[in-house]
DNA sequence: AGAAGTCCGTTGTAATTACAACATCTGGAG
DNA sequence: CTCCAGATGTTGTAATTACAACGGACTTCT
């Protein structure tokens, strides 16, 4: 775990806390890491999600599976990242979201449930966890108005100009980098992939954008 | 704003607060309460979001209108809930949401932004305050969740059943009432309403399930 | 080099949806 | 009661999508 430290004092939730600090809030939050290969389920639907995980290493991805063997893409993690904040904060909580590992991954588990539970102050971190808890939440939040701009969208085509642009927009840059291959996009639209591989051609046949692999390029606005 | 102090103390934000507490954190916290007619915006889309809401009275639709004019519904509101928390909670965040009335009605706006500036618990509301947002955002963030693995089917059927059996689920009976009319609904479920209304029927006909108005029955699990 | 696996683009067809238009029903206002 | 507005169900058509299947490009491993 030591060798993480800096990866954990980067993530949202040790925001603002100096090394020897978050080595004590690590033991506060009786932290412990765990290692798992490619395509494994850090967490999995139906389970009690009593705790905050953090990402160390390797990438994972937040995802739906539905009944009919859809799977939608909620949100790609990177190192440092946090999820299963919001189950954590709500007591009794059941998972409906899988986080399934893309590579060999290492994250770090954490029993924030505790520092939720006490009214009192007794360790000085909770105030601060609980602030920075609130801040990262709040953050998803806007992240899932932004997946809900995208997927309300009605047409295949409308939903990749809706993500694309919104990407172009946060890169500040017309030139950019999506960080989807083509199947985790259209998993991430809720879309098939061929479909959307289809739509993503006509746009670039149209003189609308350029791609090439996950490097893109919005030429014109194409009415968004 | 007095006559609506109980609608105030059962919102999640002033959960376990006693009325005088209530009244003071209401002086803390900056509280002004609005009228607004019928159909009006309480919050624009590109406006920034410095407050959070509480309907105090009447109802309202937080939705996101898109360029070419259709609507998503993204929650529908009743007196005692919050809005635009995540997005008053996030420093120089701009909405990218609406709220608009769907009746007359009142909302109180109230200054968050003071409270989770400043570091020092000057205050001592300043933690209660905090660790209920903390708890508000988290359930809207399971609500997102939830709202995702709807919109995340690919066929309007399936959208209607993931919606309706998790309705079902949560008043834990087979029998049970919706807040939205079928239009709403379809903006809910980012879908057609004629095509929702006619799958609704098909699904009627085959006997999965049987409503009239806002009222539905599940009859059959319909593989879901 | 060859084999295996992955990613991506392309195509055709069947199924589904969006959209517009209209019929029916309901409740409220005048 | 009649008229009107809104909500809901129904239908037909054009457009879009899902799905399956295939081939090429590229990477990795042996």
């Amino acid at each position: 775990m030591k060798k993480y430290l800096e990866i954990i004092r980067q993530s949202k939730l040790f925001a603002g806390v100096d090394a020897p600090e978050a080595e004590a809030m690590l033991r506060c939050l009786g932290a412990r890491s765990v290692s798992y290969g490619k395509g494994a389920y850090i967490l999995q639907a139906g389970e009690h999600a009593d705790a905050v995980g953090i990402l160390l290493a390797g990438s994972a991805c937040i995802v739906h599976e539905s009944f009919w063997g859809n799977r939608n893409i909620v949100a790609k993690l990177c190192p440092g990242q946090l999820f299963a904040e919001a189950f954590a904060c709500t007591p009794g909580a059941i998972l409906n979201m899988s986080v399934v590992t893309e590579t060999p991954s290492v994250a770090l588990l954490l029993d924030v449930r505790r520092v939720l539970a006490t009214c009192s102050s007794a360790c000085t971190f909770h105030t601060r966890v609980i602030r920075n808890l609130l801040a990262d939440i709040a953050g998803k939040n806007l992240y899932f108005y932004e997946k809900l701009t995208h997927m309300g969208q009605r047409t295949t085509r409308q939903k990749l100009l809706s993500y694309l642009s919104a990407q172009a927009l946060r890169q500040g840059s017309a030139v950019f980098d999506i960080p989807y291959n083509r199947q985790e996009l259209a998993d991430y639209l809720a879309v098939d992939r061929s479909a959307m591989s289809n739509e993503l051609c006509k746009l670039r046949d149209e003189g609308i954008l350029a791609f090439r692999n996950n490097h893109f390029e919005l030429l014109r606005h194409a009415l968004f």
